[in-house]
DNA sequence: CTTTTTTATAACACTCTGTAACAACAGCTG
DNA sequence: CAGCTGTTGTTACAGAGTGTTATAAAAAAG
């Protein structure tokens, strides 16, 4: 490799040995890499170290790969990629869309793995981690623009809407987390103030105020979809200006 | 269900009722199924059959099933469902360290059962299963185009067609293995709700509303063709566009 | 040709979602 | 402080989505 890296891996493996293996080899390949055996070793680790990527194996002990990957949905953008047994039910895990930015079946190619790392490092943007409110500057998306500063959305026409506070909040989860499936806990966990416990239908009531402020068809969507039984979808590809 | 499979099932559990009442709904569904009460019955049993795969009830009189787990992991690579009280998660940390392949907890919905044996043995390498799915990008066949970031299709004239979650999970499952026959299992398997555990007609169903969807005549079907006692068959030759 | 098996679909039951209406509450104004 | 305004969660109910049952039609078997 001729370009220098400094992103920070996270390796997330039950298996020492393989555990070890990816660490030497992706240190070799000018990576910062830490490593987790199980989950909670591995929030452990997000917590203390900005991490900008997380290499996953699906199969764990306690909490599974899946369960994982979805609930660091809910509160991080940091890309995944799953490592799963091949001959797995590859077809079942990626039907499940839990967020995971690539897929990875093993035995693998250490070479494969590495150019599934740059290009999932690519296509993020390298973004800093964390949770999602934190980009300062404007979204755009459908001709729309969400300026953050002023906590503001211009219409298409480019006449103000005034959104609520809440409104706000749940439009920031969207666009900050675009062309993925959330699920209500998900969207309460981004949108809801700290100290609110609402019942999840209350994100409905949410999102059809939002859509009507962007005055988007519930039946034929141009910005949020309804998943049946899964939650709710940005469509469109949202650009970050500056 | 209608695949018949001869994979051969051993119950361990030392309730004789359960172990009747397993057995006979097991052998109703396409499988051999032994039987053992305890321990030593169960090596008993192995010593005399070819067992494919054990369910292990994690209660049991003398050994318990964390045991019998672990010591059947020094010998051998039998895949093991293990049974347990709801709620006990330790359980199920101990079980799977110890080896096993699944868990269920009691009670469960028998269907779910099904589904976790048939998991657990395609995962084992002992059934075949089909291939992934794409992550992105479109599929094209006979004009019409399946978008699978926003999940709607578009007919050959250019409109918008509308499809339910089902709806779009059965097309993308088709389109994925165009030009293969798929069973009713491995379509449920593909296109189903992950929490759900319907009959196989179910697909039927499904089916019939996604030929209306895509104006495909049932008799002289252009796209989703049936096949007598095996299952249905897509057949345009399906184009992924990116 | 009759019987049996399999499939297509209508009808139904149940679940999930959209949104109107309302209640509770905060902030503002006079 | 009363009264107004806007925000936000809850309730209620209509309507859409989905699995099951029932039944008729089609295909295979006898």
């Amino acid at each position: 490799m001729t370009t220098p890296t400094t992103a920070h891996l996270l390796v997330v493996d039950d298996d020492m040995e393989i555990r070890q293996l990816l660490s030497d080899y992706l240190q070799q390949n000018g990576y910062r890499v830490s490593i987790a055996a199980d989950g909670t070793a591995m929030q452990q680790m997000l917590k203390t170290a900005n991490i900008n990527l997380i290499i996953l194996d699906i199969m764990l002990p306690g909490k599974d790969g899946l369960d994982l990957c979805r609930e660091l949905r809910a509160t991080s953008d940091i890309p995944i990629i799953m490592l799963t047994a091949r001959g797995d039910d590859m077809d079942r895990i990626l039907g499940l869309e839990m967020g995971a930015d690539d897929y990875l079946p093993k035995p693998f190619n250490p070479r494969e793995l590495l150019a599934r790392i740059k290009g999932v490092l690519r296509r993020s943007g390298t973004l800093p981690h964390g949770h999602n409110h934190e980009i300062n500057g404007n979204y755009r998306f459908n001709g729309w623009i969400l300026d953050t500063s002023r906590r503001h959305l211009l219409s298409p026409t480019g006449t103000a809407v005034s959104l609520s506070s809440a409104e706000y909040r749940l439009l920031l989860a969207f666009v900050s987390h675009a062309n993925r499936i959330l699920s209500r806990d998900q969207l309460l966990d981004l949108a809801r103030d700290r100290s609110s416990f609402a019942f999840d239908r209350s994100i409905d009531m949410l999102v059809s105020r939002l859509r009507h402020r962007l005055q988007d068809d519930t039946e034929q969507p141009e910005m949020i979809k309804t998943v049946r039984g899964e939650g709710y979808l940005f469509l469109p590809s949202v650009e970050t200006v500056t």
